[in-house]
RNA sequence: GCCGGGAUGGCGGAACUGGCAGACGCGCGGGACUCAAAAUCCCGUGAGCUUCGGCUCGUGAGGGUUCGACCCCCUCUCCCGGCACCA
């Protein structure tokens, strides 16, 4: 009798013969042969119980894990928390709950419910970086970039959110606004502690050729941020001062049209010049109304306002003297807070001379065009043209000869070629109580004094006050910063800041390949042997925060020589949101879909089926559109594990006691083939249907009284990565099998079984190689031919003068896709 | 504005990267079983025409290359993501 499917009746027995069993333990023995694949997923954030987006993360990287089992690796696929940050502490403002018992709390619910889920997680190797034997080594590498260098404190304009009442990271404002509670964000100007990721921007972007399987947005986001542009510095010299300001331009070749200097509001130099020049008067009011006007909105910030300094710089390449004004929209962070103005050419500099009545100087003359009347354009000329009026460039191509220009300014003194970036360093900092403390002891007469390495972990306090206001909860508690002087041992303070948690991120995958180790937080040959990671699955919305952070870690550890290798995950996997409706689940929407319902009540190969067949990994999901509104509903891939096992039951029973159908064989193996195809490629929704293809296909062999055993085995292991629960069962019930299925070898297919012949034909005409025409093999060549030939139009064209060249048979893996 | 990714039935999506467009599933329609319902199973399901054999049109729009284009090239429209007074 068919079997009937009820996933209660197995998947919690499944769960625990596997944990009993160990199987998803990697091995270390050294006489293992077997190649290593790191299967990492990131880890989740312990905010409550795992929502949708875990279940479609975990769910496709559970695949790769199972996956690369069976194709007979050993696998690290490890899991870790991500357990320090602001919703602990916010749960211990509001609701008076210690951020310790809070996220232990929801870590252990995690657990428990990737438990539930059959994760084939290396439970062993568990982390959490709130644990003071993680933290340890956070700290411990602080302590490396700050000798390196590499970690530095400065004071410097940074975000501030009102609401937490923390420092941001550049990474973490997203339009003016905090990342995590929406507040907008102030500026500040504050002593914070910073990494520095600039140091290795260009080695971002050169490595990024070691990103072989990286989806492209990612990549383009990564290159938009640390924003390369090739340029030049090149020197002004203020006339009435003497002293000499760079500026940063990407095109030196309009030099000769500079007509006014400005620099940004927020420069040092401006106040200083003003007063000088007699306008301070009118300088001030402007920077006071520019800094509230760019925290209000920064479409504000779109009028061209600038005030004269009453001063004037001298252009280097032809000793011009030019006003030199204050202006907002001038950026102090870019370049070097001032700028060369070309209104002619550029935007920007354009509207403020139309505003502010200065001079339009053309020197890239359009080609071919009539020379143009300054006064009458209504837009600055940005096409290629022919350099005019620039001195010994006269004549030149633009912008062609930037590189040329470039080459001059430097030989004559007067400038360099220069690369800008965008990127910023990252600020790591934070006024916050749960974090990894910055390990550093504030003397004041040793100054930065760093923590010696057998003191560490500097503990968090237990007995924090974490109510809002005033000094964060570190700087407020009475007695955590007071300490002595590792160095002279007079009094002295700690740092009161902690880390950012993507400071903790950076490195958690390491330390899964020492897992509790003590002399370090990895030993090198351990790392060595494991990464770089074989497939990092998560969400996109870390592109430019964890993904980028972890690459600058490595980078780091590398030059450390602590890692012998300098990208972290070559391979990069990002699944899609699951959304409701077209909108993003809320809890202000009272639109949020749990997973662990859905588990309870289909069971957890149901829920991982629907995440995985409803379409490409790495597209949004709409949970309305594919699973509807009634939670009663049954999902089709329930169906059709119920189809599985009335078909496999069957196949079973009736054994070989009758052939199976050659169709049926070429079926699976073609099938094989293709999921094997479609595994490799992360396309998991594909593979889905031609297991459904399969199951169907089964069901009318065996109701024509074939046999089906063969497919039956197959379908059941490739069953396996998708619904690991269903597969067991299967495999050890039905098959008697005594060793799991996720222990079995991935099955393999004859490959005559899965080509087809293709005929090509290579044939001309009046002596012209024409072209090539491909057809199935089976058709005669005479109907090759002619099919080839295509219309009539064009057979009537060549008839009679074609000439067949050659006739080439080339196996082809065969089409999929089934008629039936 | 710049960079990147897209657009295929009522819906999610297939189509071996140039070779029978719409696999697989959802939904819907019809039928079987049933006192009835659920569950299950069978048939149908891009559009239009049809003498029921088929025929014509059809992958955002328009051009091109090709015997043959969802796929390659050019132009355009719209959608999504990122960056953006970045000099």
């Amino acid at each position: 009798m068919s079997r009937r499917y009820d996933p209660s009746e197995f998947e919690p027995k499944w769960q625990q013969v596997w944990a009993d069993e160990r199987i998803y333990e990697a091995s270390e023995d050294a006489a293992d042969e077997r190649p290593r694949f790191y299967a990492l997923d990131m880890y989740p954030y312990p905010s409550g119980d795992l929502h949708m987006g875990h279940a479609e993360a975990f769910s496709g990287g559970d695949v790769v894990a199972r996956y690369r089992w069976m194709r007979g690796d050993n696998v690290l696929h490890p899991v870790g928390w991500d357990s320090f940050g602001l919703p602990a502490e916010n749960a211990a403002i509001k609701r008076g709950i210690d951020p310790r018992a809070w996220t232990d709390a929801n870590i252990e619910q995690q657990a428990r419910s990737f438990r539930r889920m059959g994760m084939s997680f290396d439970w062993t190797r568990r982390l959490a970086v709130h644990e003071p034997e993680y933290y340890r080594w956070t700290q411990w590498l602080f302590l490396r970039f700050f000798e390196k260098g590499l970690a530095y404190r400065k004071e410097s304009p940074v975000n501030w959110c009102p609401n937490d009442q923390t420092v941001l990271a550049n990474e973490q404002v997203i339009q003016g606004a905090c990342e995590r509670c929406g507040a907008m964000v102030e500026r500040r100007n504050l002593t914070q502690w910073f990494f520095k990721i600039t140091d290795y921007a260009q080695r971002l972007l050169d490595d990024e050729d070691q990103l072989m399987r990286w989806p492209e947005r990612v990549l383009t986001m990564q290159r938009n941020w640390i924003g390369r542009s090739e340029g030049a510095r090149v020197t002004f010299t203020i006339e009435e001062t003497g002293e000499e300001i760079e500026v940063f331009t990407t095109r030196p070749d309009t030099l000769w049209g500079v007509t006014f200097f400005v620099f940004s509001v927020e420069h040092p130099a401006v106040e200083r010049l003003a007063k000088l020049g007699g306008t301070w008067g009118e300088v001030e009011p402007l920077i006071q109304r520019s800094r509230a006007a760019s925290l209000a909105s920064r479409e504000a910030a779109d009028t061209k306002e600038g005030a004269f300094l009453g001063v004037h710089a001298i252009n280097p390449v032809n000793g011009e003297k030019v006003p030199v004004y204050a202006a907002p929209y001038v950026l102090m962070e870019y370049g070097t807070g001032a700028i060369m103005a070309v209104p002619a050419h550029d935007e920007r500099d354009f509207a403020f001379a139309r505003q502010h009545g200065l001079p339009v100087r053309v020197v890239i003359q359009p080609e071919g065009s009539e020379p143009i009347d300054a006064d009458a354009m209504t837009a600055p000329l940005q096409h290629e043209g022919v350099m005019v009026d620039s001195g010994p460039f006269d004549g030149e191509p633009s912008p062609a000869s930037i590189a040329k220009v470039a080459a001059w300014l430097e030989q004559e003194g007067r400038g360099e070629a220069t690369v800008n970036f965008r990127l910023r360093d990252w600020l790591l900092s934070r006024q916050r109580y749960w974090g990894a403390p910055i390990p550093i002891v504030h003397c004041p007469s040793c100054g930065e004094v760093p923590v010696p390495d057998d003191e560490l972990p500097v503990l968090l306090p237990d007995d924090a006050d974490f109510q809002l206001g005033g000094e964060s909860p570190l700087a407020r508690h009475p007695t955590w910063k007071h300490v002595r002087c590792p160095s002279c041992g007079g009094e002295a303070t700690r740092d009161t800041d902690t880390m950012d948690t993507f400071v903790d991120s950076s490195w958690y995958l390491f330390r899964y390949c020492s897992p509790g180790y003590e002399g370090g937080p990895f030993r090198r040959e351990d790392v060595d042997r494991w990464m770089p990671v074989g497939q990092y699955t998560g969400g996109v919305e870390h592109a430019i925060l964890h993904l980028l952070y972890t690459r600058f870690f490595t980078k780091v550890l590398y030059d450390l020589g602590m890692v012998g290798f300098t990208e972290p995950f070559p391979r990069l996997m990002n699944q899609g949101q699951v959304i409701y409706d077209g909108a993003s689940m809320s809890k202000s929407k009272g639109n949020i879909v749990e997973p662990m319902p859905i588990v309870e009540r289909w069971g957890a190969d149901t829920m991982r089926l629907i995440m995985l067949f409803a379409g490409p990994f790495e597209d949004d999901i709409d949970w309305k559109l594919i699973a509807g509104d009634d939670p009663n509903r049954r999902p089709g891939v329930h169906s059709w594990l119920g189809r599985v096992f009335a078909a496999v039951g069957d196949a079973v029973q009736r054994g070989d006691a009758s052939p199976e159908p050659d169709a049926l064989v070429r079926l699976t193996h073609k099938t094989i083939a293709g999921v094997t195809d479609d595994l490799d490629r992360f396309r998991f929704n594909t593979a889905i249907s031609k297991l459904q293809v399969l199951t169907n296909e089964m069901r009318t062999a065996l109701d024509a009284g074939g046999s089906a055993l063969g497919a039956a085995r197959a379908l059941v292991q490739m069953l396996a990565p998708f619904a690991p629960f269903a597969a067991e069962e299967l495999w050890r019930v039905e098959f008697g099998e005594p060793a799991s299925v996720h222990r079995s070898s991935w099955p393999s297919f004859d490959p005559a079984l899965v080509v087809e012949d293709t005929v090509t034909m290579v044939f001309q005409v009046d002596g012209k190689l024409r072209d090539k025409a491909e057809v199935p093999a089976g058709i005669d060549e005479a109907g090759a031919l002619e099919r080839a030939r295509g219309s009539d139009k064009v057979l009537a064209a060549i008839d009679g003068r074609e000439v067949v060249k050659e006739i080439v048979r080339v196996p082809k893996l065969v089409n999929f896709v089934t008629k039936r």
